[in-house]
DNA sequence: TTGAAAGCGCTAACAT
DNA sequence: ATGTTAGCGCTTTCAA
């Protein structure tokens, strides 16, 4: 039985509220009465039950944040990075995995509404409208995708696609494939979108298959698509996808990169790993995370200061202050790309060079990414 | 501002205890009542507030999740098990990451405990005292490690070991390292030991290396030393050091299988697109997590019926029902090993068959683990 | 600077 | 079957 507020008053002879103070507004105690306290709380092991706290202040101390899929190999850096920025800020957080499930994903909301002071929505599947109305009743951060008027937290996958098309064309390739991911994706939208731009604009074409569902599985599906539609290089929906893609490529004799280049989308440590190693556009999935607790903390710390008494207010209506920050993308050029074959097609010997590593820009992986910032 | 019970008991003519009984008894409030009762709350969008019900129950439902690192490979798929166990259960989770911190491990179990029914320590780095010192306080389930007189979830890599052991002596390996894990890893020290005993009674030789890092890093700075002593198999503490490993010998001129083989201990995903596909040891990680959460909340269960008036038990000393379940593991044989090559060691050139993939037993990975159950 | 009192949302005896 | 009452652990006016 953990010692209350109550064990340390009647320990240092002050009253309850004495010991309130000195640990919710130290400054308010004498500093003689508050070291007394502070010894017979050590010494009785004494922590202020944040439940009780919250119940009176309307704040918990406690986010939540909800994810598509633990499993997936993009969302354990974010997860990582978010709960230690939240925890360096003195907060909890609740995961909750949805299994890219909406129903899910809402219900998980509104169940985890009155135990936090926010919510973290990692690639919602959800609807729009849901999610805004969702908003007045727990302050939301939306992470990889937009809603207009709530605070979002993107990364620029648009400039990462165009990029890659650009890699690939000037390798010489004409012919490109565009891997697509979840329908309803935001992600796979501005994908989609950049792509058919860049394509264009380098006189090449595109063609789309899938969409698929975003794993290994989904993508070695369409590696006979891959090879009847002629193309000679192939921009996946992510890296899993474009993994499982080279696997059964290779199982149907067709090499990467000789035969087809592939890119793709995330720089999960794995795409480090694989044979050839992958050339992909990464994505700051922990700068995302961070940057997402950021401003839901920096919310949160408004809404505390305008409503008093235990008041939750959701998003109300200090829009003004409701930003949407798109993080840097960067390709990253490995192994898994190479200039398009002489004769344009298919070979059953291996042709070209496999080009040395080499990256585009940067140091590295960004791990201070800056972002383009958007006020809506 | 979301409903409380009051709203509700007002709008639908009843007193605030009918509708608490309408939510946490319902078999003891009139059917006719109960009906209006629920629409009203539906109505207004009512949800118990779990932590204001918590201070007088003392019970959360609540469970803290504590992980060494999220972002190594081997965790989310337990997270994502245990969470969903959990939920199934009506838990929430709260996860947090330790970065394989002993210190910051002992702040978290203070932090969570006020706020949780029970802890899952996975991995600890922290002392056996230290841990049952901290059972009094919360109650615990130790995940990964055997601490006597708790409730400890394992699985047994001591046969794992055996079985990858036995697997290579039996391709003819007779100098054998082990590339052994973090100090202090209950996992670690019984890989060692197990191998050890499979090595001597095959009459092999042993040679360990380490401890290092357990991750790609800390595996593939060990690949010179893995030349030098001229063995011509290694067991790995996991997967990403044997994949390290792998790297680092390919870079100084020694293939795998033909040269060296290696097998990995975990088969996280990651093993199976590696190339030269990962022979390794899986471990049930998925089945560990929904396995610990079951105990925790069966012991959770216990202590509810046991106290009246929210007392928290901690362990307290229903110690006859503390359980030990050690889960099955499972030697799966891919492409990383082969026979000892003619000439005993390392040669410029490709030397033997690299053996198709199958498997020792078993159909793939245990999705449901019959686990071997040693009552303490 | 400290104490007294009210009350956050809810449950659990005890009455009725 | 329902209402009354007390109070979980804490913060926060308000007074002293």
């Amino acid at each position: 039985m953990p010692a209350t507020i109550r064990d340390v008053a009647r320990a240092s002879g002050v009253h309850i509220s004495t010991v309130s103070r000195t640990f919710s507004a130290p400054h308010l105690v004498n500093p003689e009465t508050r070291g007394r306290v502070l010894a017979c709380a050590e010494e009785l092991g004494y922590r202020p039950n944040r439940a009780a706290r919250a119940l009176i202040t309307g704040r918990t101390h406690n986010i939540g944040l909800i994810i598509a899929d633990i499993a997936n190999p993009f969302f354990p850096p974010l997860i990582k990075a978010a709960e230690s920025q939240a925890r360096q800020r003195d907060y909890h957080v609740f995961v909750a995995d949805t299994n890219e499930d909406p129903v899910a994903e809402e219900e998980l909301v509104h169940a985890l509404a009155k135990q936090v002071d926010g919510v973290l929505l990692c690639s919602p599947r959800m609807s729009n409208s849901l999610i805004e109305q969702l908003s007045r009743e727990v302050p939301l951060v939306v992470i990889n995708r937009q809603v207009a008027g709530l605070p979002c937290v993107t990364m620029d996958v648009g400039q990462g696609a165009r990029a890659a098309i650009e890699h690939l064309t000037g390798l010489g390739h004409r012919r490109v494939a565009l891997l697509s991911g979840p329908r309803g994706s935001w992600t796979s939208r501005e994908i989609r979108r950049a792509a058919g731009v860049a394509a264009r604009a380098a006189g090449a074409e595109l063609t789309v298959l899938g969409p698929n569902a975003p794993t290994e599985t989904g993508g070695g599906a369409l590696a006979e698509q891959v090879r009847r539609s002629e193309v000679t290089a192939v921009l996946a929906y992510n890296d899993l996808m474009a993994i499982g893609l080279i696997e059964e490529l290779d199982a149907i004799g067709l090499r990467v990169p000789q035969d087809v280049s592939v890119v793709g989308i995330d720089d999960i440590t794995l795409s480090r790993l694989t044979r050839p190693k992958l050339t992909t556009v990464a994505t700051p999935t922990a700068a995302a995370g961070r940057t997402a607790v950021d401003m839901l903390l920096q919310h949160d710390a408004v809404a505390a200061r305008g409503s008093r008494g235990g008041g939750r207010s959701g998003a109300s209506d200090d829009r003004r202050t409701t930003a949407q920050v798109m993080l840097q993308t960067e390709l990253v050029i490995r192994d898994s790309t190479a200039a398009v074959p002489a004769d344009g097609r298919p070979r059953p010997e291996a042709g070209s060079v496999t080009p040395g590593p080499h990256r585009l820009a940067g140091p590295g992986r960004p791990t201070a990414t800056t972002g383009g910032v958007v006020a809506s």
